[in-house]
DNA sequence: AAATCCTTCAACCGCCAGTGA
DNA sequence: GTCACTGGCGGTTGAAGGATT
């Protein structure tokens, strides 16, 4: 496989699919030197490959700690939560799967998961339902619609309780699966993720949270417009008219430039008051907002059963 | 059985950030 | 400060092989 033809490029490198032999010298002397420079590394091994293409080789292929085959089903909620908060950063969803390397995870999304997403009537870009689209390709735009809005909550509830797991796991410190990461060098935002969840978390903010949710709950309810309501995985959209406290400052709201409603979120965090005024760096505030994702989509989980119950009493009592 | 279409995924490309001279 | 080099990353490609016609 690969694009390039087996033939050598100008500068007289191998190119194209890596043969046994190939993979038994770099592996071979990996095991014996150590992977040193890897634009050395060729000639060490006796390779005519790139540099590149021997790293490129022994990450996704070629290393003794990877796990392949089939994604399992908790993988694969955890891509889809994980790909919620950081987008297509690949690098950052693989040092959360252990034994997984980026390259594997992006094809598998591009090949899996993001196509169940569009099925379901979710758009894998923002996890937001395409409810028009799907009601078109369904014929029933009503029962369409509902159809594709219980498929976001659901889920949305299995990405919360699968977040909220990870998260209780960590602070019982559980391994994790940091060290176990392609990426030798891990970025800024593994660090804030693997922070994200080994530090206790404030009640105050479930206080704080319950009041902002349930106000958005209510009027969901009164309304009684199912439709009104946003994707769980996009979180916290129904407070999105709110005005921002002026009590959040600008730079953090860059940092935070990760899917997320922003101006949701820093409706909870003013509702937070003193709690968030002793997290003055970043780590802290992105490890609350993870908390407040989380607990945002199961709140909506439950609001849609209790909307979907509603309908479905009004409905019999209309028949009736 | 052959042709065509579709899916998968290994490998490449180009860009970017970090580092050292 | 800036230049060159290196490694890391995400997007893309295209061959292989399976599925369908």
């Amino acid at each position: 496989m690969g694009r390039s033809s087996l033939y050598s490029d100008a500068s007289g490198l191998k190119r194209g699919p890596w043969t046994p032999e190939e993979d038994q010298k770099l592996l071979a002397y990996i095991q014996q030197h150590g992977h040193g420079s890897w634009r050395c590394l060729p000639e060490k091994a006796g390779l005519q490959r790139s540099g590149k293409s021997c790293r490129l080789r022994w990450i996704n292929y070629l290393r003794p700690d990877i796990k392949r085959g089939k994604f399992s089903q908790h993988e694969e909620q955890t891509i889809i939560q994980l790909h919620a908060l950081v987008g297509n950063r690949w690098s950052v969803i693989a040092a959360h799967l252990p034994k997984r390397t980026d390259n594997e995870i992006k094809n598998y999304w591009n090949t899996h998961i993001k196509k169940r997403l569009a099925m379901m009537g979710i758009d894998p870009v923002t996890h937001r339902p395409k409810v028009a689209s799907l009601g078109a390709a369904d014929g029933g735009p009503k029962n369409a619609s509902n159809l594709s809005h219980m498929a976001q909550w659901e889920t949305a509830r299995l990405e919360a309780e699968t977040r909220l797991v990870k998260e209780s796991r960590a602070r019982h410190n559980e391994p994790t699966t940091d060290s176990l990461s392609p990426r030798s060098r891990p970025s800024p935002s593994v660090h804030l993720l693997k922070k994200m969840a080994t530090r206790p978390r404030c009640l105050d903010i479930l206080k704080a949270w319950q009041n902002v949710c349930f106000k958005a709950f209510e009027s969901s309810i009164n309304s009684n417009n199912i439709t009104d309501l946003e994707s769980p995985t996009s979180t916290l959209h129904f407070c999105e008219k709110t005005q921002a406290p002026p009590t959040v400052n600008a730079s953090f709201r860059e940092e935070m430039n990760v899917g997320l409603n922003k101006s949701g979120v820093d409706m909870v965090l003013e509702a937070a008051g003193e709690v968030w005024t002793g997290a003055n760096d970043f780590l802290d505030r992105f490890s609350m907002t993870s908390m407040i994702m989380a607990l945002t989509q199961v709140c909506i989980s439950v609001a849609e059963q209790v909307i979907i119950m509603k309908t479905t009493i009004t409905t019999i009592v209309m028949i009736s």
